[in-house]
RNA sequence: AGCCCGAUGGUGUAACGGUAGCACGAAAGAUUCUGAUUCUUUUAGUCUAGGUUCAAAUCCUAGUCGGGCUACCA
């Protein structure tokens, strides 16, 4: 298949221990130099930006060596899986850019596995056990103590062979019998206490309907796979690489395609989480509105928010890949977003607070259409028209009545200059009865229009604005952090992570003004609203009538920095 | 507790026995019709203790700290 363009790191990129690995590999010509990689998630869930990191590493791996990588769904726990993550998981792999090579599902492997195991039982390396959960689990030992044998370890061939068939075949009910593999009951691993490798379950699959009622757990099924589809670099995380004696055992016992398995530390961010059954807890406790809310760090969260393909496998190249349990800074995710979008994003004008201003001496009636940039990074981008009049609004903290030294913007008596427009002097600032500003009376120098003075003065600040007579209205949304602490496994003592839950991180602005262009805008398209941040209209709630605009990432602003000093 | 894995500036990473480098952050400055972008400069690091070696971030031993495993989940 088409290979998607690779982060746009080149060549200088240094290698990490996994692309070493697999490049010694292709030098000493292990498997014929084939590189064979696989992307294999349970169909449970949405993707997350954790899931981004293997994808472009499993992927990525393929394009560089130009092997192939696969997408297999791990399905055999038929209780919690289903079609809808089915589809969902292809839509977010393809929208970050990649495809695979092969589609495949580990249920189409179950005929084939059922075999290996009945190949197993023949070699007295699995039995039958008829214990009941606890008393296995009993058994299992400690990690100091050894586990005892089961009293059915030693059931004769025959025996095993026909339970192993009936159990296939709808005889039993749940949980009355398991295979499990033939290891030692006193290995200090404890993975290889003779693990279950098939349990009953009289449930639907999403995929073999009720063909089946005997299912494989994770650690046969996974490494069978790899061999049938013949991986040659088996990249999981780090918490499966205590299950790696085992999986080795099942492939050379079985003497089939030796895949090997490689374990890298999954990624954490600060200020979120990164899991399923946290994700299932902020969803179901109404914390946020589903499954893609801008504010979870899942695939079709970030993309809702705005968060582009590129600028995730940006992040993926830039923070690596080792066996190191980090935190890394969402900053980081953050910058690769913003100059993404630096490049690609066009300008507009959009005030989140307005506060009016009357031009006094703009004649009354009129109004003009002047040029702006749509992208001053891009010159291929283009300018657009946008009108102006008498009336118009700016930023309600774009003014100040008592300005301090360094404050640029508008403050009585000051100049500024309107983006694209004129310069704009404060004459007058009109209060209501409680004091608060309600409106501001400028004047306008004709003599700048374009926003540079035939004089020559400068003027230190330039402010956006949009007409007011022309302006469209609309919802703004502006989200922050999920969590007010960096990292949610450092909670204090007995305190639950959702209580670092931040309330604030979703703030709604009603009857903002964005300029007319706005209004037609090509929803998928991400803009910058100049000096504000950059913007995305929302998927699901905007519509003509009603505007819906989510804050994808602010700007950097060294001024408000400066403030809190 | 036993076993496994890991530890390099604030954060993420590179250096594969021979000059500790990069990115982000932070700080200062320049440029700027976005207090953005861009550019310049500065900042700050090998967990500890032993050992091997002419030479150790790198190899060995022990310790400390962090993570994982002890599911009929993956």
């Amino acid at each position: 298949m088409s290979p998607a363009p690779q982060s746009d790191d080149s060549e200088s990129a240094k290698l990490d221990f996994i692309r070493e690995i697999v490049a010694r590999d292709v030098q000493a010509n292990t498997h014929q130099g084939r590189v064979h990689t696989r992307f294999p998630p349970e169909p449970n869930g949405y993707l997350h930006i954790g899931h981004a990191k293997s994808i472009c590493l499993n992927f990525g791996i393929a394009q560089e060596f130009g092997g192939k990588c696969n997408l297999r769904f791990d399905d055999t726990n038929p209780t919690k899986e289903d079609v809808e993550y089915v589809e969902s998981i292809q839509e977010d792999i393809r929208w970050l850019g990649f495809e695979w090579d092969e589609l495949h599902f580990a249920s189409d492997y179950f005929e084939q596995l059922y075999e290996w195991s009945c190949e197993l039982i023949r070699k007295e390396l699995a039995y039958v056990d008829s214990q009941t959960l606890e008393e296995i689990r009993q058994q299992r030992g400690t990690a100091t103590e050894p586990g005892q044998e089961s009293r059915y370890r030693n059931r004769s061939v025959d025996e095993n062979l026909d339970l192993f068939s009936r159990m296939r075949s709808g005889e039993f009910a749940d949980g009355e019998h398991v295979l499990r593999a033939r290891i030692d009951m006193a290995s200090k691993h404890l993975i290889l206490r003779d693990p279950l490798m098939y349990r009953i379950r009289h449930a639907e699959h999403h995929r073999t309907g009720n063909q089946w009622c005997i299912y494989p757990m994770y650690d046969y099924a996974h490494g069978q796979s790899d061999a049938i589809e013949e991986i040659t670099h088996s990249i999981c995380t780090l918490e499966f690489d205590t299950h790696r004696p085992l999986y080795d055992w099942f492939i050379e016992k079985l003497g089939i395609f030796p895949s090997h398995q490689y374990e890298f530390a999954r990624l954490n961010l600060t200020y979120t989480v990164m899991s399923k059954r946290k994700f299932i807890d902020l969803v179901d406790g109404n914390y946020v509105d589903g499954w893609d809310d801008p504010r979870m760090p899942t695939l079709s969260g970030m993309r809702r928010r705005g968060y582009t393909p590129e600028a995730i496998r940006n992040f993926c190249s830039e923070i690596g890949v080792t066996k190191y349990n980090g935190l890394t800074d969402l900053v980081v995710l953050e910058n690769a977003l913003r100059a993404d979008l630096n490049k690609r994003a066009e300008r507009r004008m959009a005030v989140l607070d307005p506060l009016r201003v009357v031009i006094t001496n703009y004649p009354e009636g009129e109004s003009e259409e002047l040029d702006a940039v749509n992208n001053p990074e891009d010159e291929s981008a283009g300018t657009r028209k946008i009108p102006f009049g008498r009336e118009i609004f700016i930023e309600r903290d774009d003014f100040m009545e008592d300005p301090p030294k360094k404050f640029f913007r508008l403050g009585p008596g000051r100049e500024v200059r309107l983006r694209w427009a004129y310069f704009l002097t404060c004459q007058e600032a009109i209060k209501d009865e409680d004091g608060n500003i309600v409106e501001l009376r400028c004047t306008y120098d004709p003599e700048t229009k374009g926003g540079n003075a035939p004089d020559g003065r400068k003027v230190k600040g330039t402010i956006h604005w949009v007409s007011a007579e022309h302006s469209v209205e609309a919802e703004v949304r502006l989200y922050d952090h999920l969590l007010k602490v960096e990292n949610p496994a450092d909670m204090p003592e007995g305190q639950d992570w959702k209580e670092a839950l931040n309330e604030n991180s979703l703030s709604v602005l009603k009857g903002c003004r964005l300029e007319p262009s706005l209004a037609d805008n090509d929803g998928a398209m991400p803009v910058q609203f100049e000096r504000k941040g950059y913007f995305i209209q929302d998927a699901r709630d905007s519509a003509a009538g009603h505007l819906v605009f989510n804050r994808t990432v602010s700007l950097k602003d060294s001024w408000s920095k400066k403030g809190r000093r």
